[in-house]
DNA sequence: ACCCTGCATGGGGAC
DNA sequence: TCCCCATGCAGGGTC
């Protein structure tokens, strides 16, 4: 993969000859991201926030690797439901948040499921194969994958169990693109871009490493002095050498471009927020996520200014109503106190100097209270700084450390345009959200520290405008209703409520138990989110009206004054020897499939008494149910289940 | 009367 | 079940 050739989004082999560029392929990675194809010269890409802009689009149900749920990808873009296994499987987000180990038998399974597909779309299923036996394979079944013409794991729907005895298919003649561009690529790139895709991941891979990578700072020489005022510091420090890799601010990868096909997109890699845990030492297991630092590069970078220092973000935290109270008192995680602050042994402790985002600088009395045969840490005359900051309870104030200094900084973000984090789920969904959707991620969890609020309230001002009524309605080129806004992101994804601003009088303003309101606020999040993208699926343009053309972003779109209709949702195949078109939806009445040109728009409810269109095509179609040994063998669940219907009348009216 | 300090309590998250 | 931590509150100090 030529890295050099994603500025601007575009394959700089292939810009030079055209203005037109189209990705024809795309697939997340794991670590975040998504790579493409290049449809003029078949390399591949990483793209870290284009995949949106290019309408990639995918539509069916994914089943968890490791739970077995099943999740509705309305788009790729929208991944962040999901992590790609480098087997081929899917996890959900919940099985990503809970950061369990992908346990061994899923990887088996995934293994087990691995087809040749070197025969790409149309390949004579005979050729599938287990390229791998175990337990799992107890039942003598072959194993399928949809033909979806590579083995990218994400065109195919996952691995499904077939009975011996099912029919080998012929030559399809279908492409399938109910997993949308994806299954477009041609097969004779197949290898080839899939090992562009493991040079994506690993290039990615050492990238993130490269950024985020978290490691012991301290170091013999550059011990830190922790600001204690008076020197009062006890001897031991040992422990406290812990913290989050120093960012090097002033070497930034000399490759970090990679990322970025669009200068923004460089800034906003800068800005993704990610949790940053420690690694090493007792703080690895005993920080709780919620406390882990989300501050971005560039936040550290503003706090460093020009020096040379390094900057080890050690942990954040949202303040409470006592917190940010008249008391003065801030309390402090008993793990980060005890880990990064000077140990005390005496409960009046002692006094702390801690600079803040401005360069000024602060004296607080760190001490503690003995409690329950444990210790309560907390920041002592802290109210003119809260007050200087105008922080107030939800807000977040983030402790760093310059090194080789070892001054303790302080800085803070306001929570004006968000709930607080105050989970560990959250936090989970965020690294995963983050990663995925960096240009959400920048504006889903702006900071609005001092130096650089306009930047950031302007792309949190963006947004909110695309939600609040886009006057234009966007679609893609092949009429798949987008509604994206110019940055590309599809309009609700990300869009969750807890990212909707809140009044001010609400938002220290707890309702129900803290847990039931978190819980709450995950579940609707990906409920609403899930819903959403299976609403995209429905939107129609406006038949009445037509589009005019407008290109943002070097990307042509289709612009309608009206908003989107309703429609039936329905599975556009095109065949493989030409560009016709076809669409196929199914009856409500009989349930079954039925073709139907292209360009007609169906209503919501809609049956075979109504398909005037093409009686022919009516005639030839076979009623075929699916036998119940199959619908076992694939496990249907309700919503899955039309779509296996679809590919298995599609191999039985091929063969016929 | 108000403020400050130190401790107690209990909900709830982590293990 | 443990224990963290948000918060309440009692008691002393100060105006």
């Amino acid at each position: 993969m030529d890295s050099r050739s994603c500025m601007n989004g575009f394959c700089a082999a292939s810009s030079s000859s055209s203005t037109s560029i189209e990705w024809k392929k795309a697939w997340p990675l794991r670590s975040g991201g998504f790579a493409t194809l290049c449809a003029k010269c078949g390399t591949a890409y990483e793209q870290l926030v284009f995949c949106e802009l290019f309408h990639l689009k995918e539509t069916g149900w994914r089943e968890c690797s490791s739970c077995s749920k099943r999740l509705h990808c309305g788009c790729i873009a929208s991944s962040s439901l999901l992590e790609l296994l480098d087997t081929g499987g899917v996890n959900c987000i919940e099985c990503c948040r809970s950061s369990k180990p992908h346990s061994t038998s899923t990887h088996e399974k995934a293994k087990l499921c691995a087809v040749s597909t070197a025969d790409g779309i149309g390949g004579n299923l005979d050729k599938l194969k287990c390229t791998q036996s175990g337990d799992d394979a107890q039942n003598d079944c072959q194993t399928l994958l949809l033909p979806s013409g590579n083995d990218d794991p994400l065109v195919s729907l996952g691995p499904m169990k077939l009975e011996e005895g099912f029919p080998a298919s012929r030559e399809i003649g279908h492409k399938l693109l109910i997993n949308s561009n994806l299954a477009s690529i041609e097969s004779s790139q197949n290898i080839d871009a899939y090992k562009a895709h493991i040079d994506v991941k690993n290039v990615h891979k050492s990238l993130i490493e490269t950024n985020l990578s978290i490691a012991l700072s301290a170091s013999a020489n550059t011990i830190p002095s922790y600001g204690v005022v008076a020197d009062e510091r006890e001897s031991s420090i040992s422990p406290f050498h812990q913290g989050c890799k120093p960012c090097h601010l002033l070497q930034r990868p000399p490759n970090s471009t990679v990322f970025a096909g669009l200068e923004t997109n460089s800034s906003m890699t800068s800005q993704l927020r990610v949790a940053r845990p420690p690694v090493e030492g007792r703080v690895k297991n005993q920080l709780l996520p919620r406390y882990w630092p989300r501050i971005t590069d560039k936040e550290l970078q503003q706090i460093s200014g020009d020096s040379n220092s390094t900057i080890v973000p050690l942990f954040e935290k949202v303040l409470s109503a006592s917190d940010a109270g008249r008391i003065g008192r801030l309390v402090l995680p008993k793990a980060c106190a005890e880990a990064y602050f000077p140990p005390i042994s005496q409960p009046e402790g002692l006094p702390l100097r801690i600079q803040d985002v401005k360069g000024k600088e602060w004296v607080f009395q760190f001490r503690f209270w003995p409690n329950n045969n444990s210790r309560m840490y907390v920041l002592e005359g802290v109210t003119p700084c809260i007050q200087s900051m105008q922080l107030q309870a939800g807000d977040t104030v983030t402790f760093s450390r310059m090194d080789p200094e070892g001054k303790l900084l302080m800085g803070f973000r306001k929570a004006s345009s968000t709930i607080p984090l105050q989970d560990s789920h959250i936090s989970a969904i965020n690294i995963s959200v983050l990663q995925n959707e960096p240009l959400l991620a920048a504006a889903e969890n702006l900071p609005i520290m001092s130096g650089y609020s306009g930047i950031l309230q302007s792309l949190k001002g963006s947004r909110n405008s695309s939600m609040n009524m886009p006057s234009k309605h966007y679609y893609g080129r092949n009429s798949s209703p987008l509604i994206t806004e110019k940055n590309g992101s599809k309009a609700g994804d990300g869009m969750l409520p807890q990212s909707l601003p809140l009044p001010d009088h609400k938002r220290s303003r707890n309702i129900g138990s803290k847990s039931r309101r978190l819980h709450i606020d995950s579940q609707n999040a990906l409920e609403l989110k899930v819903s959403w993208e299976e609403v995209q699926d429905m939107l129609r343009p406006p038949l009445s009206v037509k589009p005019s053309t407008a290109t943002i972003e070097d990307q042509e779109f289709e612009e309608f004054e009206e908003p989107p209709v309703f429609g039936k949702m329905a599975i556009f195949t095109v065949r493989l020897s030409g560009d016709e078109q076809e669409q196929w939806a199914q009856c409500d009445s009989c349930f079954k499939w039925r073709r139907l040109p292209v360009d007609i728009l169906l209503p919501p409810k809609w049956t075979c008494q109504d398909n005037v269109w093409d009686q022919r095509r009516l005639a030839v179609m076979i009623n075929v149910y699916i036998p119940d040994k199959v619908e076992k063998c694939f496990f249907i669940d309700k919503k899955f289940k039309w779509i296996m219907l679809f590919f298995y009348q599609m191999f039985v009216f091929c063969i016929e």
